[in-house]
DNA sequence: TTTTGTATAGGATTATTTTCCTTTAATGTC
DNA sequence: GACATTAAAGGAAAATAATCCTATACAAAA
């Protein structure tokens, strides 16, 4: 991801806005003259398009303790974006030929033609992480552990997720399915416990992305 | 993180030696002067610091197919940085408050006083993924889940891992120990089954950072 | 050693961005 | 509605970045 024009400007209105200002305000905030971001300083007259300079990029988010990561988020109209364009190797567990991909040091050697994934990473908005304090859910999620969990994703049959009760604990599981009134879920004790929950009774339900090991 | 001036010059001369070019090569590839990343132009006379404008960065990073997250790799000093100031979220399960942390969609309320940890994002040298393509290893990973590798994180007792054998199959599980000669496991197969392997059939061992959901 | 091409220093010029300034528009308070 | 303040449009001037050009240095090939 390359920021584009559009892509700066959108990051600067973003920015100004999760902070409560005008774009004017943000300019002066970061020692800027107020008019610096107006919109129609963004084209010229010949319709020439003004990108700003990182010394003045950096002015902005120095002065409102933002990272350029957390500028790239704003900027893009997209969450979730690729972290490297070489991306990460993905190897088959049934890949028969697969032993012979790496070296003693269980580095994959570069002239090996694998596939490829994007980079997971993790920059949604609302995501937060749970941290496994308990043995109830061992071996699958281990004391210890952590689980990121996104609130925002689609839930499908077989998804894990995280529900919480309104009065009562919180449960992990697959999710089977629902009706009206009642969701089904399988839990991911040792029991495999299967439960059948109102919907009146449920705080929330969010899906388990992620979990470290 | 910012990208201070000294952080940009090195993101250029770094990224320039990963593509195997000068510097002048760089600027070349990229259609500007080949002069204009000059160490001599990067001072004026006066001791004034030039940045560089966005533009120009764009115009670079196009050019070498590099994305901005991977130019602010190569821009810091450290491979692992975290990835937002503000960081993720941190819930504990065992929080018996913790229902009221959140509203009604799973999202946590911003004014919630909550811990935080770094953002969990994989940029280390060597890391490769592994796709499940097996049911052996449910519901601990389940068929179709990616699983993280990384094959210079140091093992630790209780680790999960993954044993390449010389011959024969590849093993996830829990590392218990090893000897001079021996590597002992307990598989995360339904079975838990404990494995006493030789290390003289082994031809790999790494660590299993995170798993998809 | 000579030749050729690239890399780099450095100055002048051009193009672009930022600042300064003025005016108009929008918003909030009394 | 009147007034004050901020926001935004827009032009001119100043500052900065990029380009053009020349010369020197360096590296590789013949």
């Amino acid at each position: 991801m390359t920021l584009s024009y559009f892509e700066i400007w959108r990051g600067i209105d973003n920015l100004a806005a999760q902070k409560g200002l005008s774009p004017s305000a943000l300019a002066q905030k970061a020692g800027l003259d107020p008019t610096s971001f107006n919109k129609s300083k963004r084209e010229g007259p010949d319709g020439r398009k003004r990108w700003l300079s990182m010394e003045t990029l950096n002015k902005v988010l120095a002065a409102t303790n933002t990272s350029f990561l957390d500028f790239m988020m704003l900027a893009g109209d997209k969450i979730t974006q690729p972290l490297s364009s070489t991306g990460l190797p993905l190897i088959n567990f049934s890949d028969n030929q697969k032993e012979n991909l790496f070296n003693r040091n269980a580095m994959l050697d570069e002239e090996q033609n694998v596939g490829k994934i994007d980079f997971p990473c993790f920059f949604k908005p609302g995501m937060w992480a749970l941290e496994m304090t308990t043995e109830t859910y061992d071996p699958v999620y281990p004391k210890g552990s952590l689980l990121l969990i996104d609130p925002q994703t689609e839930i499908r049959r077989h998804d894990r997720i995280v529900v919480q009760m309104e009065k009562g604990p919180m449960l992990l599981g697959e999710f089977l399915g629902k009706t009206n009134e009642i969701l089904d879920l399988k839990t991911l004790t040792t029991e495999r416990t299967l439960l059948s929950l109102k919907k009146a009774q449920i705080a929330f339900v969010a899906r388990i992305l992620w979990v470290s090991q």
